[in-house]
DNA sequence: ACTCAATGTTGACGCTGTCAAGATGCATTG
DNA sequence: CAATGCATCTTGACAGCGTCAACATTGAGT
């Protein structure tokens, strides 16, 4: 598997330490990180990991890039695996896969969309660009949406994506961040949440 | 003003850690709190702050207490002070309220509703309580906007209060955590949020 | 073979929360 | 009024943190 750990240069030490930096904070939290009990969990010297990240925030950056990356990934096949839901099933269905996202991947979660990164520290320019890729997919949808008179087209396609989509995020922060802990019911509200958003049809 | 500061007993500490607290969070953010900048700005040793809270977690409990009893205050008012307003407009102008709570005390609003206390420490009794008496009185209200016509009765008053709720969540983190940055956008997204969230009526 | 840049190491600094032990002084009791 | 006890405040200490500076090792390219 890993090398003999022998050499004195490790040969893949960047990968290494995104590999245990996730692992870590999956486990217990991204304030469960430090960079020396990071460097110590590769069996390497507490400054090693500063040669191939300047600092903590870029290491962080560097983690929540792979969880846009995988949650693009998963978003995109969603459309094509549900081919027999109606528009408005769907958006539920994106709704409860959102929130599932973020229940499996609390932690990457909160690097993905939490202040650590966007108001503490600097979000590096991959970082930047990849968020706005995900955005932009979403900003699409609602788009289509909108002109199949499944959401409100009396508001700019922004507004609305960015309104929907808060009402997500919302629905991850409370329970990721503690304030709700009963996913069953987070699903419920999940559900309302959708149902609420979505345009009153006048044949319903 | 302040005790001359000569005597060895300090005789109001706890009051004036409380109020010192708030003023570094509202200055720094809550990560720029320490308890020993915080002694340090009282005017008082290291340890002094420990007899008067159990340890940093209380600390922030009591500040996120003083916020919840701000917020309630503020929010009671509201009603008596927009009679003239329908429903609707009042939900809106909530909703436009709720988020400029959020801004004007942003730290505050991290501490009430943020995973420091909720997650990784542990809320105090006292702030159990308070937090859910605020609850409370959201739901009620939205049971009458339901009974009202104004918002959807399809669903349990609960979980359209959750839902809800989840939506201003949502886009006050946005804007706390730095994700967006430009308060007008997201009063805007807080009007096109709100309008989503109503019960759309058949005479619009 | 020699050099250089990349990579790894140890030492150090100032910061953090908080525990333990000792100093101080106010309030209550004899 | 003197003595005692308890709340309060102090200094000392420890383990942990991010990261800078200086030094060691090594693989790659001339």
């Amino acid at each position: 598997m890993t090398q003999d750990k022998k050499t004195y240069h490790h040969g893949d030490l960047r990968q290494s330490l995104l590999q245990a930096a996730t692992d870590i904070i999956r486990e217990g939290g991204v304030d469960s990180l430090s960079m020396r009990k990071l460097a110590d969990n590769v069996g390497v010297s507490r400054t090693a990991p500063y040669h191939h990240f300047k600092d903590k925030n870029e290491l962080l950056c560097a983690i929540a890039e792979a969880g846009f990356s995988d949650h693009i990934h998963a978003v995109s096949e969603l459309p094509q695996q549900h081919l027999d839901l109606d528009k408005r099933a769907l958006f539920e269905l994106y709704v409860l896969s959102y929130i599932r996202f973020a229940d499996n991947n609390p932690e990457t979660y909160d690097l993905m969309f939490g202040k650590e990164i966007w108001k503490l520290g600097k979000p590096t320019d991959s970082l930047k660009t990849i968020s706005k890729r995900c955005f932009q997919h979403w900003l699409e949808w609602i788009e289509t949406l909108q002109k199949q008179q499944v959401l409100t087209d009396q508001h700019p396609t922004l507004r609305v994506a960015q309104a929907s989509w808060a009402t997500l995020h919302g629905l991850c922060r409370l329970l990721n961040d503690g304030i709700y802990v009963d996913k069953n019911d987070l699903e419920e509200m999940g559900r309302t949440a959708a149902a609420m958003l979505l345009a009153q049809n006048p044949g319903d």
